[in-house]
DNA sequence: GTATCTGCAAAACATTTGCAATTCT
DNA sequence: AGAATTGCAAATGTTTTGCAGATAC
């Protein structure tokens, strides 16, 4: 869905909206382009910030709205790597997390998927699993 | 340090403080005794809740205040598996958690320690690793 | 014209902070 | 008395809610 320039043409973010039963406003095109193209684990801050210079008429109560209506609708989901951050993630495959401590980034982490594959834990029926990690990313780790 | 009934001594208690660096006042032994007899991942506010009856001046701010040393001193760690919901798990050996959708419980899962022992992920270095399975638990499955 | 969507303002919560009163030794 | 601890009240920050106006079909 992403070319070589990491960007998106409206179009095909429209119609991916309308897949998933989502009445393609111009507000939750720009909210979803830039899940999209930023793979940052955005916060709501973070994505108004960003947004009121493209929309500035743009109110925080939408992005809420949007990001909830997208998590339902399975175009995103939430990160919860640490108390009082909520960031959203446009990549719904399974996979882990690493939240650097020195610089506050949070990168993506590829897992064999069969160490997600639980069907069940000590007789509990599992539907998500979730890895986070915490330490010092390779960037920090040499300053 | 737990006997059958899962009660604790206060001398026992107070030794553990002591041993921990932390000045054993009756509010804190009071939040360490519940902590370690239920384990079921309490919220400030659940410690609260149960505190109010034994000690009615307590505030939540000495409850916030005591969790915050308890985690610096490793007595406590937290537990973000929802978002803007912190808990507190008085069991600090590395272990997932299971939550259920349906009843809101949480539960320990014993996790091989294999699998917790990355030293490096993606040229990153690892402190922490977080595990934490979502679904139906074994209680509300057949209901 | 009716449904939906947006965004302001207020409300609802959780957590932190400043500070004065209390407790302990 | 002096240092540490506690707890009230206010401040902060994030998310939700109610609702009125705007927009889309």
């Amino acid at each position: 869905m992403i070319n070589a320039e990491n960007r998106i043409d409206m179009k095909t973010l429209q119609e991916y909206l309308i897949k998933k039963g989502i009445n393609p406003s111009f507000q939750r095109l720009k909210i979803l382009e830039y899940l999209m193209e930023n793979n940052t684990h955005p916060t709501v801050d973070n994505i108004y910030n960003a947004l009121i210079n493209i929309i500035p008429t743009i109110s925080k109560t939408t992005i809420y709205n949007t990001l909830k209506l997208f998590v339902e609708k399975n175009l995103a989901q939430t990160i919860t790597i640490d108390e009082n951050e909520v960031r959203y993630d446009g990549n719904v495959e399974p996979h882990a997390h690493f939240k650097c401590i020195k610089c506050g980034k949070v990168y993506d982490i590829k897992i064999d998927s069969a160490n997600f594959d639980y069907n069940e834990v000590d007789g509990h029926k599992v539907l998500e699993c979730h890895i986070y990690f915490k330490g010092i990313c390779k960037n920090c780790i040499n300053m």
